[in-house]
RNA sequence: UGGGGCGUCGUCUAAUGGCAGGACAGCGGACUUUGGAUCCGCCGGUCGUGGUUCGAGUCCACGCGCCCCAGCCA
């Protein structure tokens, strides 16, 4: 039997989160032996960038506890599901690298067994089959602010439910004629708690049932049960599936050791926050309008942000986890700078891609002291990628150089071709050039200059050599056409506006027709190239062929120049902070404001005299305090035992809580560990005063016994001590706390401060 | 305006009452036959106001802001 262990931080894919904390106490507890999670997409469209954060919290997650991450086709809704999806979908995660072995479901293969289910519902008086149309289901939902009323059809009996339901499994009926719902509770101020529908009829084929049914369960019904029949331990889903868990958690309960479900393992699912991408829409709705309108060539263009167009663009597996591994997990939903995913790629290519040249928009530069040929030994890699290899790139008399490489009259800091000025030529010799040709309007058409002898490998003496640029030779290189592809929209939030196509991009794509060094041309078809200074590219897998070459950019180098030319354009507005402060509205009853004058009389502060004032029941728990000062009892109240209090769960007595607190008065222990025994009280039930006297906890307060561990401290710090003496003064808190842990939280934390203090002022 | 969820550098993410740290981006420098890579440095944050505490991003209260829920979609 295998079983999950916890692993070791640095042996993780996933980055510890608050997901794994979880698992890593379930695991700690025994409460499951073996991680089981699942990977649930429907097949109803293409996998995008935002299936790869999903998919590598699934599988990335039960391969670091070794356990096992199930890929299950969602499919509940024949009309929208199609087989070409379910193989993209494989196809996608099987190149993203995730393992499944032989757990690939689908929904659908449990659609057996979930029907048992919906009969066993049935029986149990749990489920029943409301005939109401549509829109008076509906109207009976009611609103988020009113609450449902039941159907007229709620309490139907047993056996009226279970034939009604057959007949419709039968194809008695029309569609909309009649649904399953659960009978849970119309008036729940949680929406999805409203009787919610288990199951439609639909006539239509299903990609992969056929014609078998005529009735489909819905997700609320179908996700929880496969889980848990597939022995799915933690069902991790997004942020907008909270609400479901209500409905998930009541399924699971309630047919826990029905249908051959097993009592345990009970699958629980978990919700963490959305991932969206600047300068991407991943919406299915949207998609298929760029498909459509003609904006893109198709599902795998190379802007788009599915995973079929990244791999067409050229993007590495490796890269997509990466980015994807870098951009965490929470429970917050947010939106990722795409630069990040540009890092990704950029720093998974710098290290495997072979260096070529080749000019996108090319420039004549005649060498005129250049006859013949010559073949040059150039490295594939630089130094510091530490990798063998090179090619012979030829040097004649015309080649070709970038446009942009020339200038007129350079700016400050050009580090390129000018006019008179030595540039050298990678991985050739020095040039200068000495001529820009020009056309009757002025624009340079071509270039003469002349190569520097005895500079191969080495510079010219006294001749100052600015920058190297690359080229290629106007005989041996090959013409081909280059793909620049660039973000989709203008905008880092292309959803936040009324019509997103009204940030689409013209500029996403750009062709140009070029020349490229002859030493690709036998290279293997996926190689990925940098072109020195330009970008990372490979051969468009689709269009480019030995005749015509098509290489698509797969993203741009950084580009420190460019970045430092165009203009100092704010990046992004502050974010603005919350609005102006409204005042708390002390709106008392008069009743109410009477008990917070008297508090206010008795010493308490203003703010727990208005809790208590306000909470009567904290107000009563506090008047049954006796023995000590009201003011002393009053922030124990509202602080550690009123959280507990409202939700119905203290487990301290009034009593009990006077006990302890005159322990406190008597210096006997210290707030701190009142707080601790406090915690533990609540947790067990037993007596906190107890607490103290069987776990030790009697404060530490004497000088003799604090003043070594002061000096132990101050002697194992001494960096921080001198941090401390040059004005950080925060750092007392951070010696106090050494002290309290070496104490176990016993020692008296004012003591020990003023200890300090001394201590550090001599 | 009912219920639920969430607020930490520009962005993503750590800190489980004890030094607010890392990554990406940005800025500056070193190096460079790629204005790449690498290295070094800098910038910059706890939504607000109070409270509890020796000590609060963390606990409490009141606000503010954003997201989700009224499919026979998932």
């Amino acid at each position: 039997m295998p079983r999950s262990g916890i692993p070791s931080d640095e042996a993780r894919l996933v980055p510890p989160n608050f997901i794994t904390e979880i698992i890593d106490e379930d695991l700690r507890s025994g409460k499951y032996d073996l991680i089981v999670t699942r990977f649930p997409p429907e097949p109803n469209g293409y996998p995008h960038i935002g299936h790869a954060i999903a998919s590598f919290i699934d599988f990335g997650i039960a391969a670091d506890y070794k356990g096992r991450c199930h890929l299950r086709l969602d499919d509940t809704n024949p009309l929208t599901e199609r087989a070409q999806y379910v193989e993209a979908i494989v196809n996608d995660m099987r190149w993203l690298g995730w393992d499944w072995g032989v757990h690939l479901y689908y929904a659908s293969d449990h659609f057996d067994r979930l029907y048992e289910m919906a009969e066993a519902l049935i029986k149990m008086g749990k489920a029943y089959v409301d005939s109401l149309p549509e829109e008076k289901i509906r109207e009976f939902r009611g609103t988020p602010d009113r609450p449902g009323i039941p159907s007229p059809y709620r309490d139907r009996s047993v056996e009226e439910n279970l034939d009604l339901f057959r007949r419709m499994r039968d194809g008695e009926f029309e569609e909309g004629a009649h649904v399953l719902r659960a009978k849970i509770d119309m008036t729940s101020p949680n929406m999805k708690l409203r009787d919610p529908i288990l199951y439609r009829i639909i006539h239509a084929e299903h990609y992969r049932t056929g014609t078998k049914w005529c009735i489909y369960p819905m997700y609320d019904f179908a996700h929880p049960l496969s889980d848990y029949i597939e022995g799915v331990t933690h069902s991790l889903c997004s942020s907008e599936f909270i609400e479901n868990r209500a409905v998930y958690d009541w399924l699971v309960e309630t047919l826990a050791g029905c249908c051959g479900l097993p009592e345990w393992p009970r699958p629980k699912q978990i919700e963490f926050g959305r991932r969206s991408l600047e300068y991407t829409v991943v919406s299915k709705r949207k998609l298929v309008k760029l498909v459509e309108g003609g904006l893109v060539s198709g599902w795998d263009d190379p802007r788009m942000p599915t995973l079929s167009g990244l791999r067409r663009r050229g993007v590495r597996p490796q890269a997509i986890r990466r980015f994807v591994q870098k951009v965490g997990i929470s429970r917050t939903d947010r939106t990722v700078d795409i630069a990040l995913l540009e890092w990704a790629i950029r720093d998974d290519l710098n290290a495997v891609a072979p260096r070529v040249m080749a000019v996108l928009d090319p420039l004549k530069l005649v060498l005129t002291n250049v006859e013949g040929e010559e073949w040059l030994e150039a490295p594939y890699f630089p130094p510091d990628i530490g990798k063998e290899g090179s090619r012979k790139i030829p040097l004649t008399r015309e080649i070709y150089v970038e446009r942009s490489d020339f200038a007129l009259e350079p700016p400050k800091g050009w580090k390129r071709l000018a006019l008179g000025w030595a540039t050298r030529l990678r991985h050739a010799y020095v040039v200068v050039v000495d001529e820009a040709v020009r056309d009757d309007r002025g624009a340079v058409v071509a270039l003469k200059g002349r190569v520097l002898k005895d500079t191969l490998g080495k510079n010219p003496e006294g001749i100052k050599v600015r920058g190297a640029i690359h080229w290629v030779s106007a005989r041996y290189g090959l013409p081909a056409e280059f793909r620049l592809v660039d973000r989709l929209f203008r905008v880092p939030h292309p959803d936040e506006l009324p019509d997103f196509l009204d940030a689409y991009n013209p500029e996403s794509l750009e062709v140009k027709q070029g020349f490229i060094e002859p030493s690709v041309k036998d290279d293997p078809p996926d190689t990925r190239y940098q072109f020195e200074r330009l970008g990372y590219f490979w051969r468009d897998p689709v269009d480019s062929t030995d005749a015509q070459l098509v290489f698509n950019r797969i993203v741009t180098l950084k580009d420190t120049w460019a970045r430092r030319e165009k203009a100092q354009r704010p990046r992004k507005a502050a974010a603005k902070k919350a609005g102006p402060v409204a005042k708390r509205p002390p709106e008392l009853t008069p009743e109410a404001r009477a008990r917070f004058e008297r508090y206010l009389a008795q010493g308490i502060g203003e703010q727990e005299a208005l809790i208590l004032a306000r909470e009567t029941e904290l107000g009563r728990y506090l008047e049954a305090v006796f023995g000590l000062p009201r003011k002393t009892v009053a922030p124990w109240v509202v602080h550690e035992i009123g959280p507990f209090l409202r939700r119905g769960e203290n487990r301290i007595r009034p009593e009990d809580l006077a006990e302890i607190l005159r322990l406190l008065a008597e210096g006997q222990v210290s707030a701190r560990i009142v707080k601790e025994a406090l915690q533990k009280a609540q947790e067990s039930g037993r007596r906190p005063a107890a607490i103290v006297l069987e776990e030790g906890l009697s404060v530490i307060a004497d000088e003799a016994t604090l003043s070594p561990l002061v000096d132990e401290v101050l002697r194992a710090f001494p960096e921080r001590v001198a941090a401390y003496k040059a004005g950080k003064a925060g750092l007392l808190g951070f010696f106090v706390g050494q002290v309290m842990q070496r104490t176990k939280g016993r020692a008296d934390p004012q003591k020990v401060k003023s200890l300090f203090k001394a201590r550090l002022e001599e």
